[in-house]
DNA sequence: CGCACCACAATTTTT
DNA sequence: TTGTGGTGCG
């Protein structure tokens, strides 16, 4: 066969190309631009809404299918003329000549931040792919540590089977630590220690430099928190267990410091991918270099204005530098917006367009200009809420879903009035975050019960339990029994077992030994049964479910309830995963959050934090508390880095909406138990006037607006008007009671129907309505005749 | 040992 | 205002 000559080289890579190609018809040409660029480093900045997702799986499809072909000078071999003449006929028969290595499926490593998100991009894969999806690494950073530190925890002193702490976790054991360390909770916060250990860790300061560091400069403190983190780390290390900081760090160091290990992934992972790069950390960043190290094929996407998570550790430099760390790389913008109208667009646009420090990125839409943003002033928090409900309802009635609205908010306190404004109105709503099911106590004594099950030595979870339900092993009988196993070099179970060796723990002595053998004996039957049926014997033999069945209130029926609920969540593991293995679920669970349960399809009202919405979208949006010292929270005021984080937390809530964006602001408010009146948020002002339309909004509050009294808006009591704004006309909430029983209503939202019950309450009256359409509602009078009409 | 009461503090939180 | 954690009593 003859050799091909250089033009028809460059003709047969070019031909290639154009192949490759007509498979992404569907995608604008920067996205098209990511997709393609398979090899070396690539940065892709993707604005809001630009449909990054997208471009994820399109550019991992085409690497399944067609390898690095639209990416390399490289001919295939035996390249000539006939392949050649295939490609540019552009046929099925060119595919054999288009591709060039395709990737096979495990090779690739795909790294998100939460379930959800990996979740979401495995559905989508393997809805586009089919079931070869399912061999590509789509995962958490966490999770894919997980399955790294599986295989060869054992190198770095871990058990194969080591157990995960959660937050709640290691808050508890450094609470433990300090208490033995005489050292005082009000000046050593938990929270502080561990942030600071986390920072350590992220640094890769280990405990014994940390503290030998400390020592050096002398620093009393620093020498205190160096001996916390020490023990911590011995006591974690002792329990078999890693918090969330570990997986990474552990990983990071078993990569680092064992050449086996790290080639062995090294060589497997040809094309690793990122998504939200702008939350990574350090050791996020180093872990994802080391493993993208054999091919130098990472491509991280992220966006620098969304970035919202530095108090978690995020460094924001990550995306900053990504340029300067990989010289050669490439950087692709997606500015494209298939999300919101323009005049959201341009309300997101102006506000993050006052943070420095940032690549620098416009979003921009075919789409109309759309509706403007809604500006409103509300008196009080309780009629922000009820603005909220009057407008949802509203909406609704004219055939919008509940679940297409959502109302952000900055903090999880701001929620309850809203929560109240919608019970009253009939509104059905859910809150995404705040205590998490897997949170709750009584949940988390269950599945403390069965890591105990799992892995005895954990003492942390032993003392959890250890007297609850309550078996007269008391919390001086506890202590004892801790201090012996530190003496002796033991575990707290093994203390336990042989408790009547020791004369100290007389009295308990014997309740000791009898629950260590229950948890023996469940430890032998864990292997003999599966994890649901383990989790019924647990609960009937410990006596834990007897224990709120009879209490009989409405809390412990609740907590009975979360606790069966455990039995749905195992079930679901063993379904899901095929896996019988009771430490399966466990660490599973570990690495779970609510936010994975968030579902989409239920026809609610969504509440949730601005950071929460993250990755979201909603035809309406309502940013509720658009107040100065609320949101920007009263912490970055005055702190120019923080001040550009709310910023940005403000454009990755401005840009969850679609079509119609509702600021609320109130004029006074209650917020933890003290009234306060605050100005409108400067993000406000950010916002082109014309972009705005403006309700009920009232002079004398604005950011912008000269304060006539000094301090006005720190000290002014709530009640008095600003000097230069009239009073405004007291509102009387009392709508028109001329409602009663037997009354035909139309109702704003609900349509046409007739009261059928009134109930006195509370200087109010509970009615329920019987509506044409859907039937009886419960709503409060008061509220509902503010959306109601006599017939 | 367990419960009741009081003081206190209180962003955001993908794992 | 809410939730939590510590103390003191039965």
């Amino acid at each position: 066969m003859q050799a091909m000559t250089t033009e028809m080289e460059r003709r047969f890579v070019e031909a290639r190309r154009t192949y490759v190609r007509r498979d992404f018809k569907n995608l604008n040409d920067r996205q098209l631009e990511a997709v393609l660029a398979t090899e070396g480093p690539l940065l892709i900045l993707a604005g809001a809404g630009s449909g990054k997702t997208t471009v994820l799986i399109h550019r991992i499809a085409n690497l399944l299918k067609y390898g690095r072909a639209s990416d390399s000078e490289e001919l295939p071999e035996g390249a000539d003329e006939a392949m050649l003449a295939a490609l540019e006929q552009g046929g099925e028969a060119g595919l054999a000549a288009a591709r060039l290595y395709p990737v096979e499926p495990w090779r690739i490593l795909a790294i998100t931040f939460t379930n959800k998100a990996a979740g979401e991009l495995k559905d989508r894969l393997t809805r586009m792919l089919g079931e070869e999806a399912n061999d590509i690494w789509a995962c958490t950073f966490h999770s894919a540590c997980v399955r790294i530190l599986r295989r060869d925890a054992e190198r770095l002193g871990f058990p194969s089977n080591f157990t995960i702490y959660d937050t709640a976790d290691s808050q508890s054991l450094v609470k433990h630590i300090l208490k033995d360390q005489n050292l005082d909770e009000k000046s050593f916060a938990p929270r502080m220690l561990l942030a600071e250990i986390s920072r350590a860790k992220d640094a890769q300061i280990g405990a014994a430099r940390y503290l030998k560091e400390a020592r050096a400069s002398g620093d009393i403190r620093r020498i205190r928190i160096g001996e916390v983190y020490e023990e911590y780390m011995r006591r974690m290390f002792a329990a078999g267990a890693m918090d969330f900081d570990d997986l990474i760090s552990f990983t990071v160091k078993l990569l680092q410091e064992n050449e086996e290990v790290r080639g062995y992934w090294q060589r497997r992972f040809r094309y690793v991918l990122i998504d939200e790069y702008q939350d990574t950390n350090h050791l996020q960043y180093l872990l994802s270099s080391i493993l993208a190290g054999g091919s130098g094929n990472i491509c991280v996407v992220g966006d620098d204005d969304q970035s919202i998570y530095k108090f978690r550790g995020a460094t924001i430099e990550n995306i900053l530098s990504f340029e300067s760390e990989y010289k050669n790389c490439r950087v692709i913008r997606l500015e494209q917006n298939y999300r919101s109208t323009g005049q959201i667009l341009d309300a997101a646009n102006s506000v993050i367009r006052n943070n420095l420090g940032r690549k620098g990125k416009e979003l921009w839409t075919n789409k109309d200009r759309g509706n403007p943003i809604v500006l409103y002033m509300a008196d009080n928090e309780h009629e922000e809420a009820q603005y909220v409900a009057s407008s949802i309802l509203g909406d609704y009635g004219r055939g919008q879903n509940w679940r297409d609205h959502a109302v952000l908010y900055r903090m999880n306190a701001q929620s309850n009035q809203l929560e109240y404004a919608f019970k009253r109105n009939g509104i059905p709503y859910r809150i995404v975050g705040g205590t998490r099911f897997f949170d709750r106590a009584e949940v988390k004594d269950v599945l403390a019960y069965l890591c105990v099950i799992a892995s005895p030595s954990d003492d942390l979870r032993l003392n959890r339990i250890i007297n609850n339900p309550p078996r007269g092993i008391g919390a001086r009988s506890v202590e004892l029994a801790q201090e012996i196993a530190y003496r002796e070099g033991l575990s707290l179970i093994e203390v336990l077992r042989g408790a009547d060796r020791y004369p100290e723990l007389s009295r308990a002595a014997i309740r000791m030994r009898q629950f260590a053998a229950l948890l023996d004996e469940l430890h032998e039957r864990a292997k003999e049964i599966t994890p649901d049926q383990l989790l019924d014997e647990l609960l009937e033999k410990t006596g834990y479910l007897r224990m709120l069945e009879e209490k009989n209130t409405v809390e412990d029926t609740a907590r009975a309830e979360n606790v069966r609920e455990i039995k749905t969540s195992i079930l679901g593991y063993q379904k899901e995963s095929g896996d019988r293995t009771l430490e399966g679920f466990l660490a599973d669970v570990a690495l779970y959050t609510d936010l994975d349960s968030y579902d989409k399809d239920a026809d609610c009202v969504v509440m949730m934090t601005m950071h929460s919405a993250k990755g979201l979208e909603f035809p309406t949006v309502f940013i509720v508390g658009m107040e100065e010292t609320i949101f920007p929270g009263i912490r970055a005021i005055g702190e120019p880095e923080e001040m550009e984080e709310e910023r940005r937390l403000c454009y990755v809530a401005i840009t969850r909406a679609m079509r119609q964006l509702h600021l609320v602001c109130a004029k006074q408010r209650m917020i933890f138990g003290r009234t306060t009146s605050n100005r409108v948020s400067r993000f406000v002002d950010e916002i082109p006037e014309s972009c705005l339309q403006k309700k009920n909004m009232q002079r004398g509050y604005g950011y912008h607006e000269r304060r006539e009294e000094p301090g006005f808006a720190h000290k002014a009591p709530a009640v008095r008007p600003p000097v230069h704004a009239p009073a405004p006309p007291v509102k009387k909430a009392t709508p028109a009671t001329d409602f009663s029983l037997g009354d035909r209503v139309k109702h704003k939202a609900f349509g046409v129907g007739k009261i059928v019950k009134m109930t006195p309450m509370g200087g109010d009256f509970l009615i329920d309505v019987e509506f044409d359409r859907i039937g009886v509602k419960k709503l409060m009078l008061r509220v509902a005749a503010m959306n109601m009409e006599k017939l």
